[in-house]
RNA sequence: GGGCCUAUGGUCUAGUGGUUAUGACGUCUCCUUUACACGGAGAAGGUCCCCAGUUCGAAUCUGGGUAGGCCCACCA
């Protein structure tokens, strides 16, 4: 076969992309009697691209889901992409220039579905252009009927046993989004804001002070509270007080919630300013006073300020109340807030009728359920267990969206009950479905509403385990599938998607989802910030792969620490593509000295072959261990400075004489150069294959696909430890050589001459038990270091590395040396 | 305020009780050798964040600082 002069990364990707999709070489195979390994891929929220945080926790699992194929596993191996709910509803407003609020539901959910059409080939096609090795015909949306199924299955189950409920009560809710979100879409934002001591007029006569930053919720003030201890203040409890504007009397109360230290020490009470309000409402039995509607404006109550937007009324509110004399006391401050993670608007408590899971009381549960979980990093398990403690709500699964998976829900005209549609006849839309049943149980009535909410979208995301393996129902390996083995996914959506689907599992099936959980890092700026659209930092993996190649991406991916972050760095790439280059270049020059290479062993290794086999069988050793417990990088590490130093530097450096030169040598040292040769560039290969899929491919079919009768590397074996290869004394001889080696090296660098010049005496001085080693090699030790004779002698001057042994170098000539070329 | 993580040459990084402290990039010197100059051989460059302790011995273990990051809570 010609080999080509140099190697093309751009067409060659291409080429083997088309090969594998071709002959289906990641193809699940569901009748197989194979262990199995199984992956609950993460599905991105399909936007337009890939972006450049994909291709590297992307990267990261398919290394392990080809080591896992090579170890003879089975791999169940999905794609999905995540695409309802805000996010989508958001993109396609972007893209198609509409607004949701201004269309019919059904319209603005044929047009998702339709953008999402459009989208979907190409945002894939950035998975498979990385080499992404997922079976993509194991391909769920999760709006497609199937995902819509499971999720209103999972409601209607957990309806009928009583885990979901709807109430009236206060939710979390956004203004902007106009919709309410659960406490896992918070976050904080650190804004500015004012701070104002307000002066309430007592009832009995003379003022207090309230200090707050939120004046516009005065008209839905409802108490006033105080700490029972706060001797200050022990005389107020129970008088009244006038609230500022608004002219209502409010009563003072004690409770411990309030505290003494903060501001006044005395607070106010608005229904529902944040979650202590709720408490105190709920404990005190306060009256509901609504002074924000839904749409984050003011309402009647407001007076004077009703229809204002909030942060207009706030402002005309303190102007009023500094021109009343009301004020005693304002500064400017920033504070943190919670604000809708999807688009950063101040979260209002808005008194609501909505759905909720309970869950709560599961706590206990739940920290149990993470225990068991195998975590990789172990330390990632604490994450779980700090959200779970601090958590406060039921979780609120309820929008009040276009385009999500519908409720299977009507409610009774007369009494309100719910009517959940039956789990046999899902999905179904209520909106464009009559109810199922004519009367209503409760009250006999019977006209019935749809409702028109839709599912928070967690409350899908969390069912992927099912998702993915229901795509198999029916058949035999259904049963194998579930639970799975393997949940990869960044840290960041530990109290998203890996509780909720801890959550799912436990509450349907009283099962972990999967028995480990592998967490990645965040690849940073260069700077180590994040990357992000509004920093203008973000780096197109697109532009990456274009401009070195996708294998060199990989091989970034491939260097950071399982769990940490990393600063990307170009010059990383820059690495990969070297190692790429190399790996070409090191097949390139062995498979013409195979040539004759038929699979026979030589009757006896020679020294320098065992050394190097014997070294091989410790990096597959490392290699392995380190993968099977996720750490991919110390894998990638181990096979980088075998193949760099032992193989490149010095193996072949070492046994190219022996095929320049076939006859200086007996013909089992040429079988076993052939022998040894084959066998590290197939291990190496097959080690590096993971990381590089596309290189090692290409150089594969350079002579050992033929030998080995697998039509791709990556069905080939993961190389195993051959402990008859395990050989101490040669490892030794071997590193004396490469020792000895080097100072020859070095002394030729410092003389600045070339390292073919040729020596014409190489002094050794070392005790017997060395002599007799060097004995061994002494062939391979004169023709790698262009020695023409080796004496041993005490004239010597530079000490080895690591043995007790001296070396003298004496260069010049005395007569040509036959390994040179003339 | 709580939890967790991190701190190693200019930069990134390996290293869970004894190493001359790893490798890569960068810098400098040399070598154009029939796989590769996207290469090879060398060199310079480090108070392993600080303090205390445990130990014969600490980059590594413990405690206390300092700095940064992430998550959560508070947000009167």
């Amino acid at each position: 076969m010609m080999l080509p002069e140099r190697y093309d990364p751009k067409n060659r990707e291409l080429f083997w992309l088309s090969v594998w999709e071709k002959n289906n070489t990641y193809k699940f195979d569901s009748s197989t009697k194979k262990e199995l390994f199984t992956i609950d891929t993460p599905p991105p929220t399909l936007s337009g691209m890939m972006h450049i945080g994909h291709s590297y926790s992307y990267s990261q699992t398919d290394f392990v889901a080809r080591f896992q194929r090579m170890l003879g596993k089975e791999v169940f191996y999905p794609f999905g992409t995540d695409d309802n709910g805000l996010p989508t509803e958001r993109l396609v407003e972007k893209l198609k220039g509409v607004k949701s609020s201004e269309m019919s539901r059904s319209d603005f959910v044929s047009l998702c579905l339709k953008t999402l059409n459009e989208l979907h080939p190409s945002f894939v096609g950035d998975w498979k252009r990385l080499g992404i090795s997922c079976d993509f015909n194991i391909l769920y949306s999760t709006i497609d009927d199937h995902s819509r199924r499971i999720s209103q299955r999972s409601f209607v189950e957990l309806w009928n046993s009583g885990r979901c409920y709807r109430k009236e009560s206060p939710t979390i809710w956004c203004p902007e989004c106009q919709t309410a979100i659960s406490q896992v879409e918070l976050k904080d934002n650190v804004l500015k804001s004012q701070f104002v001591n307000l002066k309430f007029g007592l009832e009995s006569g003379g003022n207090i002070l309230i200090a707050t930053t939120r004046p516009e919720m005065l008209p839905a003030c409802v108490g006033i509270f105080v700490h029972p201890d706060d001797s200050r203040y022990k005389n107020l409890v129970g008088k009244r007080a006038r609230v500022p504007l608004f002219k209502h009397f409010v009563t003072i109360r004690a409770d411990p919630r309030a505290s003494m230290v903060k501001g006044t020490g005395i607070v106010m009470c608005c229904t529902f300013g944040d979650q202590t309000d709720i408490e105190w409402f709920k404990a005190h039995n306060l009256e509901l006073k609504i002074a924000i509607t839904r749409d984050g404006k003011m309402t009647e109550i407001a007076g004077a300020y009703a229809g204002l937007k909030i942060m207009i009324a706030r402002k005309k509110i303190v102007e009023d109340l500094k021109s009343a004399g009301l004020v005693d006391g304002l500064k400017d401050i920033e504070h943190s807030v919670n604000v809708h993670e999807r688009c950063n608007t101040e979260i209002e408590i808005i008194q609501s009728k909505q759905w909720f899971i309970k869950y709560l009381d599961l706590k206990e549960k739940f920290l149990e359920q993470g225990r068991k979980i195998n975590w990789y990093p172990e330390y990632m398990r604490s994450r779980l267990e700090n959200w779970i403690n601090g958590l406060q709500w039921d979780w609120c699964i309820s929008r009040q969206r276009h385009f999500g998976i519908p409720f299977p829900v009507w409610y009774c005209v007369k009494c309100d009950e719910p009517i959940v549609a039956s789990a046999k006849k899902l999905p179904v839309d209520p909106l464009e479905t009559g109810c199922p049943v004519k009367k209503c149980s409760k009250c006999g009535y019977s006209k019935f509403v749809p409702e028109k909410d839709v599912l928070d979208t967690w409350a899908t995301s969390s069912l992927t385990p099912r998702i993915s393996t229901e795509l198999f129902k029916g058949k035999p390996i259904f049963k194998k599938l579930y639970p799975m083995t393997l949940r990869p996914q960044a840290h960041d959506i530990i109290s998203f998607w890996l509780f909720n689907t801890l959550v799912k599992s436990f509450l349907h099936d009283n099962i972990l989802p999967w028995n480990d959980a592998a967490i990645s890092g965040w690849l940073l700026a260069p700077t180590g910030e994040k990357m992000s659209k509004s920093k203008g930092n973000v780096i197109s993996p697109q532009v990456l792969m274009e401009q070195y190649s996708a294998d060199a991406l990989r091989y970034l991916a491939a260097s950071s620490k399982l769990g940490e972050d990393m600063p990307f760095q170009e010059k990383m790439l820059v690495t990969g593509t070297k190692t790429i280059t190399k790996i070409f270049n090191a097949i390139k020059f062995s498979v013409p000295n195979l040539g004759a290479y038929d699979g026979v062993k030589p009757s006896k290794f020679s020294i320098v072959d065992s050394w190097a086999l014997s070294k091989l069988q410790h990096v597959i050793e490392a290699s392995t261990e380190s993968f099977l417990v996720y750490e991919y990088s110390k894998s990638l590490r181990e096979v980088d400075s075998y193949f760099w130093q032992i193989f490149c530097d010095n193996y072949l450096e070492i046994v190219k004489d022996r095929f320049y030169n076939k006859n200086n040598y007996s013909d089992d040292e040429i079988v076993s150069a052939q022998f040894t040769l084959y066998h590290l560039t197939l291990s190496i290969l097959k080690l590096y294959a993971p990381f590089l899929p596309h290189i090692t491919e290409e150089a594969y079919h350079f002579f050992h696909s033929g030998k080995e009768n697998v039509d791709s590397i990556h069905r080939t074996s993961w190389p195993v430890v051959n402990k008859r290869f395990f050989d101490k004394e040669s490892e030794e001889c071997g590193d004396v050589l490469v020792d000895i080696l080097s100072v020859v090296r070095k002394f030729k660098s410092n003389k600045h001459v070339s390292l073919k010049t040729p020596v014409k005496e190489l002094h050794i001085h070392c005790e017997d038990l060395h002599k007799e080693l060097i004995g061994k090699i002494e062939k391979e030790l004169k023709s790698s270091t262009y020695s023409e004779k080796i004496v041993f002698s005490k004239n010597v001057d530079t000490p080895c590395d690591r043995f007790a042994i001296e070396v003298g170098v004496v260069l010049g000539q005395s007569s040509p040396i036959s390994s040179l070329p003339s």
